[in-house]
This record gives structure tokens, sequence and C-alpha cells, in this order.
DNA sequence: TTCTAATCGAGACGGTACGTCAAGTCTTGCC
DNA sequence: GGCAAGACTTGACGTACCGTCTCGATTAGAA
């Protein structure tokens, strides 16, 4: 059909407007009341333009809170493993009660049943931060702080599979999440032996 | 609205077409593609009969997984938590690679934009699951296998987080978890202080 | 796909709502500015309700034309067959400069692209008043006033033929149409032999 | 807005292009199904330069088919006026009955909602074939073979009104037209009284 | 023969309307 | 009187074209 549009003409305006129509758009009326419709109503764009350049909602907004993240989940090194995981995991909490987690939020739910969102979602947040922290994981290994023996990959899972627990099922509030205990906790089963 | 229909009354027949149809087709077709006209028409019922009893998809999708997940999640209680923990996540795990858990997913994915939803998966399937492992726990505790000074609570989205974060985020494959290793390594921090 | 809706549980209300829009919008706007969209919000209606009853535009305009025609076009029979067709396609004539011609020259624009508005029209409009004229005709070589060798549809076409011509090409304006001297013209070739 | 091009400086394989691609298109998917931009793609063409030459699909086509009709309906003169009318009658059907008659019968579909190209029809085809065939009715008249009171643009309405009448209504194949027989009717009316 | 300005191809853009799908509500008999 | 059936209003979907608007790249006339 639409091969593919040419990149080198795009208009910088459209593409700004449009990804700030959709962040905005889905804070205040909540990611599951966002349409294509109304985000093309409110950035002054057809909504053709839009589909020219994503292929669905959940893309869009992936797009739209992936460049609002920064670098506010970036690995600290200062040598303590544990205080910069902590630091790390905090700044992840916050930013999850944030409006972009609550847009993040709807983007995982829409994840679970489009494939082509879930690609997404791990190529432009999980993937990334993932290697991020195992490479800080590996300079505590290389150190002698953390266990040899264990992919840091299932490290990664201990340490975040409860924040999402949390962020997504609402059993607690995220707010409250005490990243120091539970990383504390999490770290006795990974520490080497004495 | 229509003030409350007399449940006395009520086709059973009917009820339970609703319900095999929901979860035949959610299986079939998968989630995000139900729609109630699609069940009424499978259940050869009428729309407004499914609106009578049900608030919405999520919550009449949520009945119809939650009654085929029978005893497979139950805390079995041999004496060793360890063993018993990594047991029953086995059998979650099992359960969640299966077309329950497929369904599941999507019924998490409508709770993430509907309150009524998510309140309704707290109530079915995770709080009273969170309770009989928190049970389990605490007779764990009292055995003196695990330490008396953490909330069991926190003990839960340790053990817990992991699978979900495995499940919903679709990072490594589900079927691969290590129950065994994954309870092992998690405990380490919940053992008392020699 | 619909297979047909149940006519008896048709909307009246609606049902007129659609027509009375159709034809108000026609007139307004030309009848090649006519949207279901703008009908269906004039009427107060859902697009798919029109959907459901009619196949397109053109069908719609047209029967919103063809209950507003009347009995303006029916034939008289005082004897004289001269002055009875005369007469008839004076009111044609006047029904063509009237709104309802408006539109109608729209639903025959739409037929010659559409081969169900073409099949509309005949059986709606042109057949029926055929036959009517037929019939008159008939009468007329019964009384010996018409040849008996031309079949009574050519004289159709040699009488209404040069009112669609002008109604149609525009090369002059239709007001002008004189009928009684076409009729009378066309008729010199229709009598018998003395 | 543009204020007009240079007609010098057109590109003459471009203006040949777009011409045979409209009439193509047109006569491959019907005119109604004729888009300004499947025409620009056909001939290898940008939009703009289409829309800087014509006012309109309608005007493009009528232009495409203007060319093609060459010189099929001029009017001989071999001092029978009858058979050359019924001659000429008879390559104007033929004409309409072929790809360039299915094309023509859009085009006048459009000029009923569009006054330029009704005034396009009517200069670049109606008027000049209507001023020919008046030329020689006016011959007939002088030789005494037509009678002098009547207008000859009434004539012209006569002969070529139930041929219309059968193109764009449809009542009878417009191949089975009689042309010999039609025109002798009308010719009745308009002969010399003894 | 070079310069330069109009025309060209390409195609992205803001729009409008399309025809479809499903949502949730309302209405009408059947049982 | 609850139920099936299904028509209803509503609103969003994703697509097709519209006609306008840049863009460089020819390209042909005037210099």
């Amino acid at each position: 059909m639409t091969p593919e549009p040419n990149p080198v003409r795009r208009s910088a305006r459209s593409h700004r407007a449009i990804l700030d129509a959709t962040f905005d758009l889905a804070v205040r009326n909540g990611y599951s009341k966002l349409t294509i419709e109304a985000i093309a109503a409110a950035a002054g764009v057809g909504k053709p333009t839009i589909y020219r350049w994503w292929p669905s909602k959940g893309v869009l907004a992936l797009e739209s809170i992936n460049e609002r993240m920064g670098t506010a989940t970036d690995f600290p090194d200062t040598g303590d493993v544990a205080a910069d995981l902590a630091s790390q995991i905090d700044n992840v909490v916050r930013l999850f009660c944030s409006d972009v987690g609550a847009v993040f939020k709807g983007v995982i739910a829409e994840a679970q049943g489009d494939p082509q969102v879930a690609a997404a979602v791990r190529e432009a947040i999980t993937e990334p931060r993932t290697r991020q922290c195992q490479a800080r994981l590996e300079r505590a290994v290389a150190a002698g702080q953390l266990r040899a023996d264990i992919p840091t990959r299932m490290m990664v899972e201990q340490l975040y599979g409860p924040i999402y627990y949390r962020f997504l099922l609402g059993t607690e509030p995220l707010a409250d999440y005490d990243a120091h205990t539970m990383v504390e906790r999490a770290l006795e089963g990974l520490r080497p032996r004495l």
C-alpha cells in the first residue's frame, strides 16, 4: 500500500504537535479514552498524517512517553551497587507515579494485545534499560560485590519484578515502595558467600 | 438505570452459555478482538442480557477465567516452605502459559484503564491468593523458617513480581521460568539470620 | 454481511427524518454536495441507520423525490390525445423546473455510474410513467387518433426525448419549453394517413 | 491563485500522457472511479501539473474524448436531407455505444453538478454540432425540403432528444436505435404542407 | 552558450467523507 | 416479566482522494 514515506520531507511541526497532543490528551483523559481522531484534531493535523508515520495508537503513545523519560532512569556508579540500585529504582518509581507512568501503563496494556506495540516497548524501553542495568551489575560482579554464577538478566527480574507488580496490579500504592529495603532484601541472595 | 435484576429468575442456561462463549472467543481470537456482540451471538443471547448481569467485557472475561482456575494455585503444606512455594509457583506459571493465562493477560490489560475491572481482579484473583500465600508464609515464620520482621505482603511481592514481569513484559519466555531457583534466591533474603 | 433488516421493526420517525433531510440538503446545497454524513447529522440519525436501509446516496435521494412527485405526472383523458399529452408534459416540465427536478437531475447523474441507481430510476420513475403514457396512447390508437403500426414505446421516446435533452444538456432553458407546439409537431408523424 | 501558466513552456509529453491516461483509465475502470491521483500516477506526472492546466476532472475527461470524436459526427450533404440525417445519427449512435460514449456519459453526469463542466460540454460538443446540424437543416429549408417556419434549433431537439433519452436513461439498448425510422417519423412534422 | 525562471516529478500536508464496526440503550413481542 | 432479538444513536475506526503546498531537478527561452 503506502510503501513508506520519505522521512526527509516530514513536517517537523506536525511531528511535534502530534507527539505533544498525544501525551497531553492521554494524561488529561486517560490512555484508554485516547483516540487518533482527537489527537489529529488537537494537533491540527489530518488523520492520514498520523497513520502515515505511526502504525497504531500504542506505538505513537510509546514514542510520546519515551522522549519524556530522558535520563531519569540512568544508572549511577558510586561503587556502592546497593545504593546505586536503590537510587535508580527510586527514580523509576517516581517516574511511574508521574504522568509519564500513567501513560506507560496504558501502553503496556495495549502491548498485551498488539505484538507490534509489545515489540516496540521492549526495543524502546525495556531492553535498553535492562542492558544498562546489566552493565552496572556486571561491574559489581567484577568488583566482587555480587555472585558471578547468576545471570544478570535474572537479577534484573528480581529487582524490577516487584515494582511492575505493584505498578500493574495495584495491590499497594506504588508511591510507598521502599526501594532501599527491597533492594537490600533482593541482594541478600545475590551476594557472594563468605 | 435498570435498578437491579432479580437473580432468582436468572436463566442458568444463558449464564453458562455466555461464560463459555466468552472464554471460547477470547481464546480463539485473542482477548483484544473479543466483542460483546460476538459473545451474544455465539451464546445465542441478546446483548442486553449480558449488560444486565455484567458491567463490562473485562469483568465478564474475568469471571469466565476465574471459574477455570480451580485449585491449580492452591498452596500445599509439606512443611518445607521452599519446596511448597516452588511447586505452587510452578503451577502458576503453567496456568499463565495456558489459554486461561492468555485471557488473564487481556483482563489485566483492561484493568489498566478500568478501575472496576482492576478492583474485580484484585478481589477475585489477587487478594484471595495473596492471602493464601501469606497464610502459608506465616506458618513458615512460626516454624522459624522465615524471618518474622518482614511483612509477608512484601515477601509475596518478591516471590511473584518476577513472574508477572515476564508474563506482562514478555522479556523472556515465561515457560522457561525456573521456579525452584528463583524461589531459592528470594528466600536467601527472607531466612532468619543464624 | 447484514443479511437484511426486519422492516416491521423499522423506526418510522427515523425513516421520515432521513428522507426529509436528504431532500432538504440536496435542494439547499445541490445534489453533488450531498453527503451521507450530513444527512445523518441533519436527521439526527446514525450513519449505520442509513446504510441499513439504503444501499447508496443515489437510491436514497431517489426515494426522497419519488414520494414528492405525487400525481403531478398522471395522464388525463379528455378524449383529445394532443391536449392531454400537452397538459401532462407541461406538468412534467414544471416539475423538472422545481426543486424536485434539481434533485432528480443529480440522481440521473449518479445513475450514469451506478447500475443500482440506474435500475432504481427505471423501476421507480421511468417505467411506471412510460407505461401510463403507453396506456393513454393505446387508447388513442384504439380511437383512431394515432397510427396502430408504431410501437407506443417509440412514441414515448419521441415525446419525452426533447424534454430530457433540454433538462440534462441545458442547451435552452427548460422553462421555455413549448409543450403544445412540440407535441403537435411530434404527432404529425404519428397520426394515421388519411 | 496561480495567475495562469505560460502555455508556451508547457510540456507536450505530459499533456499527451495525461490525456491518454485519463481516457484509458476512464474506459478501464469506469468514469465514476476515475481519480486525479490515478491519472497522475498512470501518466507519470505530478498532481499539480494536472491542476495547472485543467480546472477539474470533468473538463479534463471532456478534452480527452473531444479529441477522439474526430469527424465521425460531421454532416454529409447528398441533397437528401432524410438520408443525410439518418446517416449522421447512425454515426452518433455508434459513437455513443463505443468507449468514447461511455466516458461521455460520465462527463454529462459530472456536468449536472458542475456548471463549468456543463459549459465546457456545450462549448466543445453540443454547440458546434448543433450549429453544423442547423446549417444542414437550413440548406434543406432553402431547398424546400423542410418547413421554413420552424426554428432549426427546435428541429435539432426533436431529432437528437430521443437518442440522449435512451443514452442517459437506458430504457432501451441504444444500439437498437433505428435511426432511419426515427428520422423519417420526426420529419413528418417538419415537411412543408402540400 | 550560458543563465535563469517557469514547469516539472514527487509526494507530504490539512481536510472531508467514506463505509464499517462495536458500544451501550431502547423497544417489541415471545414464552 | 424476564428474555431473545435486533434496531437504534453514537463515535471512532482506518482508507481514499481531494486540492494545496513545498521541494529539488530539469529544461527551454532570453541574454
